[in-house]
DNA sequence: CAGCATCCACGTCGATACTG
DNA sequence: CAGTATCGACGTGGATGCTG
């Protein structure tokens, strides 16, 4: 990806503001898990095992760069490292939840 | 993609049955500018210039496959075709306003 | 106008092996 | 445990030209 300046980038329709940071693959599964809770990497990846760690690490990082995941390094043996919503990562949390309900829905009927 | 029956598929996480039918590249695009009323295709392709007509036309099918949107041919000349949301297709209106309104906060801010 | 068919460059992603 | 590094296959998606 090249320039990415929200700020300065044209949208014709500007859910696509949203999809810049929402969009990659796994992104939304991990946003919603980790609104039931803080999480370590390992726990994540048992959860969405389809996903590569390489993946899995790759969105994460992105997640932080743009402000709705945190990530807390404690530094002892064995490493722990622990992902947790931002505040900007709480404000998707109605969205999350409704996107959440609406594949339940669609799963049982 | 091979098999995806959504009644035998498992999910460790719900959301994921969701983002099988609007986790493609333009679909949530496409959903918020038909949510605003049926629109042809040249005008969905207008406003959405960065997407090529392949895709477009690609991921309006998958849409319509997965019955979330409506194509209506008029055999005319010129052609005319035209696109709405469905019933389900209108279950989702909330959550793209939401993502929406999102996207539109986080430019602005 | 609203596509479809074909070709093919490019980037994504998985697999594997290694590390602090 | 939680990653990083590297390689290579594969699929995605752009460009172009044609059609009902």
């Amino acid at each position: 990806m090249e320039e990415c300046d929200i700020q300065t980038k044209q949208y014709n329709v500007p859910v696509e503001a949203t999809l810049e940071v929402i969009g990659g693959k796994w992104k939304v599964v991990i946003l919603c898990l980790l609104k039931e809770g803080t999480k370590r990497f390992g726990e994540l990846h048992r959860y969405m095992p389809s996903a590569s760690k390489k993946m899995l690490t790759q969105q994460l990082r992105e997640l932080e760069e743009d402000g709705l995941v945190n990530r807390s390094v404690y530094h002892q043996v064995p490493l722990k490292v622990e992902y947790s919503l931002t505040e900007q990562g709480e404000s998707l949390r109605t969205i999350l939840n409704l996107m959440c309900e609406w594949g339940e829905a669609r799963i049982h009927k």
